[in-house]
DNA sequence: TCAAAAGTGTTAAGTTTACACCCATGA
DNA sequence: TCATGGGTGTAAACTTAACACTTTTGA
């Protein structure tokens, strides 16, 4: 805030313009067991205290919204430097029934295992198949929709999946990985072979032998390898 | 705001939390000469009056977002059901020097002709070309870049470019339209025989001979016979 | 009569899809 | 030894890309 004026007349340049609350909700997906799940959580204040929403929280003054979202996210997983973006804006003027509150939402992806579960109890928190989500508050359900159909738009173009696996993980994971996003069976071939000819992700020594007798290899993403890609087709 | 508190303890559930200027800004895309071209204004009002900017507004107290967004859009062109979509929320703490500003993103496409420049030189406002674009305002310049690759990401999936076009145009217009748009050229004949199998862009009568001695056949979009296709592939 | 834009098909290359069996292992 | 998930190649269908000449007409 920067005025010239004295502030006994105006605060701001735009002080004769209302304010808003400002909030951001976050979709957070993880991926266990083959499923796509997303984390709700018992709202803990007042209004509707208690009823399933997505996790959120009110923006600080001096913090960048993209602050604001990291903040929510770490105090929820203790997780930091997530992969994270921007679903939208929403500011329908009845859509929050406590006040007026535009609400930005942002959605992230977790590799589920590095979770904590400690505070995900502390703070009422569960993780739901995506397409079990019961009836949320307000419009988070539009959210994590939105968050969604941005998810399956970028997942073949973009290398996010692995951002939902552990750094480890065998082609079958993340096959089933991309049918949970997608909603579709995958050719097992089609998609080993499409995976292959990608450099950046590369199969590891390591051998995986919990999901199979006969083992299965591991693979990781490379993200140096990745650096010049512009962006695949999956 | 429904509070049920006493209004002397606070006026809603959210009090104590910061209130933001939340405001709108719009990316308006024309196409005119073969070329893809943004308005672009001086600003009308202090804090850096006179530099260019895109066209904006602050929300009001009980406006929806989109509401505001076309409220802008409509004092500036004088144009309403308008195709709009949001880019996204742009909420860095010391994006605005004037004083701490949220902004939302629109962009609008708009059929060039039904512009009433009247409101335009009112505004002193300028079509300029999308690369030819001059040094903006704060973050305008991202928004912008933002909006066009959301456009693009749109424009071969979704029947989008004919908001850009007349009623009637034709195939070279649309072919130079998403020229521009995508920016890379495209084979004439391929072209013609991709569009030729969409049946919602329907050949009429009517003949331009304003481009061509030989004169070009007129092309319409229908939107009845889009209603049913989920999407297409330019 | 010629300049300028409109209009028109075919072929080769590349991509995508469909499809079924053997392998290695631990219980 | 057998049940379970891991791993592998080919051919047909389809899609995309490359390519050049004729038509019409007003100036």
């Amino acid at each position: 805030m920067h005025s010239f004026l004295p502030y006994f007349i105006m605060t701001s340049y735009y002080s004769k313009y209302p304010k808003f609350h400002v909030a951001v909700d976050c979709i957070i997906f993880g991926f266990e067991r083959g499923r796509l799940k997303v984390l709700i959580q018992k709202r803990p204040f007042e209004p509707h205290q208690g009823e399933w929403s997505l996790m959120g929280g009110f923006v600080k003054r001096d913090e960048d919204i993209e602050e604001a979202a990291e903040r929510v996210l770490k105090q929820l997983t203790g997780l930091q430097n997530i992969f994270m973006k921007q679903v939208g804006a929403y500011g329908s003027a009845g859509r929050d029934s406590g006040d007026r509150v535009i609400s930005i939402a942002y959605f992230a992806l977790v590799d589920i295992d590095r979770f904590n579960h400690d505070l995900r109890h502390e703070h009422a928190a569960y993780w739901e198949e995506i397409d079990r989500v019961p009836q949320l508050l307000f419009d988070h359900k539009e959210m994590i929709k939105d968050a969604l159909r941005k998810l399956r738009g970028m997942i073949s173009r973009l290398p996010v999946g692995f951002e939902l696996l552990p750094p480890l993980f065998t082609l079958t994971q993340l096959q089933m990985l991309y049918e949970a996003i997608l909603n579709e069976k995958i050719d097992k071939r089609n998609f080993r072979k499409r995976i292959n000819e990608m450099p950046f992700i590369q199969k590891t020594e390591a051998v995986d032998k919990v999901s199979s007798r006969r083992g299965a290899a591991l693979y990781r993403f490379n993200v140096e390898s990745y650096q010049h890609e512009p962006f695949f087709r999956l």
